[in-house]
Formats: structure tokens, sequence, C-alpha cells
RNA sequence: GGGUUGGUAGCUCAAUGGUAGAGCAGUGGCCUUUUAAGCCAUUGGUUGUGGGUUCGACUCCCACCCAACCCA
């Protein structure tokens, strides 16, 4: 039954094995060759001399990704990690036999070419190859080369095929990369340090998320993947690092959607001696230089179209004064639960009847305010009881000294004055914890009471700030790997012939 | 969890109950400046899985699996 779906459906398969053989029996081993790159696909294009002698010798690596034999010459363009270049073989260069064994290359075939540069008829930079030689056989036939894959199930599980035959898609990822290099340098460069701390602890704090549970079978007790990096960055603080950061995955097990992984990157940064209004010119700095460096522009086009300007200074509203226009109701604070719950449906947002006071309010926030944040805001005096880790208003009792920024209708960054005074903070863990006191992180009390400094604290989701950078319509589409329901392979096609 | 859409050759897609097709890829030829190269010939299928209806099912019905989108 397994050999036969192997004959049935891996007949390119099985001709590349033929192929292999019959370079084994030729002496020639198709996978162990190594081959000197002095220069990828964009350094020798630089190399080229207009209107003069191309002598410079460049030898160039890489996947075969398009392949035009036409008799004693061909033109095949190899793909490395800058992109492609075209090659140019001809059975005059590179010899009778070579040039025989190179028209069995396939699509897909790592090779290694040194040559000299020269320019088209159409005006293209190309490698005229001296020498050309196979590094490493693909087994495997790559996906169409017009339409690319587009298969949504195969470019998640399968992402290097994505990466190979869609331009946009590695495209995307290069900047996401350059955004994480750029998120570090413009933190680097104010003297922060990068730390790393547990992602799996007893207890999960930082946030307001379930955790993924894990067995630790040395301590036989359950662990908790991390849903923020906040407390133990405190305790750093308290350890005497007066900047730090930590760029790193979290674990959050919630549903899946559009805008919503399991695992996700956070960036989160904290620094002495200043609080939630430095750390609003720091995040406006860091996106900013970030878009500049990565994307190359502040002003970036939304997948539908829409444009959203990062340059400038950016909106900062009040959170009461935004949910007072959103329901059209000076009073809506001072309205009973039940009057809330009645203008919610009204307004069609669907809420829970069991809701605290505040919970229905955000729900109002999240609902119809948020969505429609396209362009930087930032959100300010938001009520307490969201957030027991900040610290209060001085003016305003029932606010804290924080601020979240939304942009592209989503919230990206949310930054707080911290909160250091050991005594009120067990008092509002208490307060959120209610029954469940044994949730509560005593170490962190506990390295609070040793003292800590005044900070300022920002975290930032760095996968929807990609999201934003790149104008992604997902946020499958800036993960390489996202969270997918595992599939049941059958028996593996494999060695029979 | 609910709704909608989709799953057919390696890839991208056709085929509305009557012999499963095309383009690309592959294979064999021709071809020394191509740009989705071109020309001739040609191989390739358990139609997501399992049931059912029917003389006959890719097509209709039921269940399940996977994915995308929308909603919770």
């Amino acid at each position: 039954m397994a050999k036969q779906e192997t004959e049935n459906t891996s007949d390119l398969y099985a001709v590349r094995l033929q192929k292999l053989e019959k370079l084994r029996e030729d002496g020639i081993n198709p996978f162990s060759e190594n081959c000197k790159q002095s220069h990828t696909s964009k350094t020798a294009v630089e190399e080229y001399v207009e209107d003069g002698e191309n002598t410079q010798l460049v030898s160039v690596a890489g996947r075969v990704v398009v392949f035009r034999v036409m008799g004693k010459a061909s033109f095949v363009k190899i793909l490395d990690r800058d992109g492609k270049i075209q090659l140019y073989v001809t059975r005059d260069e590179v010899g009778v036999e070579n040039y025989q064994r190179f028209k069995k290359f396939d699509l897909g075939d790592f090779i290694g070419v040194t040559g000299t540069l020269f320019k088209t008829k159409t005006g293209e930079i190309t490698v005229r190859a001296h020498s050309v030689k196979l590094v490493s056989k693909a087994l495997r036939p790559l996906p169409e080369k017009w339409h690319g894959l587009v298969d949504s199930d195969q470019i998640y599980r399968q992402r290097y095929l994505d990466l190979i035959v869609n331009d946009e898609s590695r495209n995307r990822f290069n900047q996401r990369f350059k955004i994480l290099k750029e998120i570090r340098k413009f933190l680097w460069n104010r003297d922060y340090t990068e730390v790393e701390t547990p992602m799996m602890t007893s207890i999960a704090g930082g946030a307001a998320a379930r955790p993924f549970t894990t067995h630790f079978n040395a301590l036989d007790c359950d662990f908790n993947m991390r849903i923020a990096l906040e407390l133990y960055l405190k305790r750093m603080l308290v350890g005497g690092y007066d900047r730090v950061f930590e760029l790193g995955r979290v674990f959050r097990n919630e549903g899946l959607s559009r805008r919503h992984n399991p695992e996700f990157t956070m960036l989160e940064a904290y620094e002495a001696y200043t609080d939630f209004r430095g750390m609003m010119d720091m995040t406006k700095g860091l996106i900013q230089q970030v878009a500049k460096e990565a994307i190359g522009s502040l002003t970036i086009d939304r997948y539908d179209g829409q444009k959203i300007e990062l340059s400038g200074d950016w909106r900062e509203a009040k959170y009461k004064d935004l949910v007072i226009a959103a329901t059209q109701d000076e009073n809506w604070f001072s309205l009973s639960r039940e009057d809330k719950l009645n203008a919610c449906h009204k307004m069609d947002i669907e809420v829970d009847g069991s809701l605290e006071d505040f919970e229905i309010t955000n729900n109002v926030f999240e609902k119809k305010i948020e969505p429609g944040l396209i362009q930087p805001t930032f959100v300010t005096h938001i009520p307490k009881e969201l957030c027991p880790l900040a610290k209060i208003t001085a003016s305003d009792e029932s606010t804290i000294d924080v601020f979240e920024l939304c942009i592209n209708g989503q919230e990206i960054a949310p930054a707080y004055s911290e909160q250091n005074d050991p005594l009120l903070q067990r008092k509002m863990f208490e307060i959120q914890a209610g029954e469940e006191v044994q949730n509560i992180d005593e170490d962190f009390l506990l390295a609070m009471e040793y003292g800590m400094p005044p900070a300022g604290g920002m975290g930032l989701g760095v996968d929807r700030l990609t999201i934003l950078l790149t104008g992604a319509s997902s946020i499958r589409d800036t993960i390489l790997f996202p969270s997918l329901k595992p599939q049941i392979h059958e028996e593996s096609e494999a060695s029979e012939s």
C-alpha cells in the first residue's frame, strides 16, 4: 500500500532519485560538495563596471529557481540570502561534458558558479559562468514559478517553500527581521541592557491571561509558560540594572485568529528615573526610527488602502473622553451597571451580563473605540482597575499613570509609571486575585520590599508592530511558523526505489 | 464553539449526474542573449477521509479531518 503510493504520487521524486544514482555512478557526490561564495547575488551585481572591462571573477552559490536551456546556452537564476542573480552557462565556456551534466540539473538544486559579469541584451547584469557545479541535489520539485504557492495550509506548514517561491513573503519576513534588529539598536543606543528571564515559572504573572501549563519532572511540579516579562524585569530594576529590556516569546492559552497567535513576541523595556511620559517619547522615537530604518518610510500603506501617518506628533486622548464621545453620554461613568448594560445592547455591543462595571466600559472601548484608532493615538488616564501594576494618577484617584498606544485599530504598546510601593502593590494584587491568593507572586513582592527605583515601563507587541509596518492583513503572515493543528502524516514515502 | 467558503496531477486551476482536463513542472527531441523563453512529442489521478443514494458520483446526501474568512 505504502509502496503503491510511492509509485503513484512520487513520480517526479523517482526521476530525481535516478538522477542522483547516475551522479554517484559518475563519481560525483550530490550532497557533500562545498563551494566558494565570494559574493552574494547583491554584492556580485555591485562589482559590475559600466562601460569597462569586467574581468573580476565572482563566485556565487544558491538554489536554482529559473532554469532555461536553449541548446548550447542556458540562462539560470539562483536564489541566495540577498535575492536572485542570473547566470549564463554555455557549452563553450564550461566544456562539453560539464554542460551535458549541467543540463540534467533540476529546479531546486543548489549550485555554485564562478565567472565574470556582463550585461545581456535586455540590460540584466549576469554572471557568465566559467565553471558550474552541483553542490546539493533537491529531490522534491518546487511549486510553480508563476502563481507561486497559494494554498494557505501549505504556506504555513511548509513555510520554507513559501519563502523560496513567494518574493512578497520573503520580503515581508526580511522586514520583520530588520524590525527586530532596529528595536535592539535603538535600545542599545540608549544604554539599555538586553536580558533573559525565565520562560517557565511556577506562577505566570504580569498580565491577565490563561497560561500554558507544563510539567517539570525533576521537581515533580507543574510549571506555567510565561504570559509577560514584567515581573522578572522589575526584579532586574531591584537588582541594580536601571535600564533593561527583553525581546522574547510569551505564551497565552487563548484563541487563534487573524490578530492572535498563542505564542507571540513581546518587547518590554524598563527605565528607572522616568515615568509614563518619558516612555511616551521613547516609544514614539522607537517606532519612528524602526519604521524609517526597516521600512524606509513613516507613511504606511494598509492592506485596505488606508494610509497611516507615523511622523510628527501623535494624538493624545483621555480614556474617559473617548468613552463619552463613543457613547454620546456625558454621564456614562455615573450610570448604574444595569443602565450601562442596556446602553451596550442599544449600541449592538454584546456583553456578558455578569461583567463588572469597569469591564462593561472596557468592552465599549475595545469594540467601539479601538478599531477606529487607525492613526497613532496615546490613550491616557485609564481606569485603575484595568492594571494593578501602575501608579495612581495624583490628581485623579480613579485612574492610573499609563498610556495605551493604539495604531492600526489595535493596541500596540501600553506603558506605565510603574508601581514601586510594595505595600500598595500587595493590596492591588490581593484585590485582583480575589479568592485565588495562591497566584500572588510573593517573591516579586519580596523583591519590591528591598526597594525598586521609580521607573517607566513599556511593552510592545512586536507582531502587531510588524503587521502595522508591513501592511500585512493577518498575524500569520508575520510569524514564520504560526500555531496550527498538527496533521496526521501517513507513512513517509521514502527510500523505496 | 457557531456560520460561510474551500480541499481534483508536484504547483495553479477547469470539469453541475454520463469516458477526469489545461497551463506550468517532469520525460524525449530542436534551439548560443532568455525574462512566465519558444517549437514538436509525451508521462502523470484512490478527485481530503469514511459511509450512503444511483444503472452510473469530482458532482447529490450524512459524518469526520484540515485550512481560510466572519462571529463568539
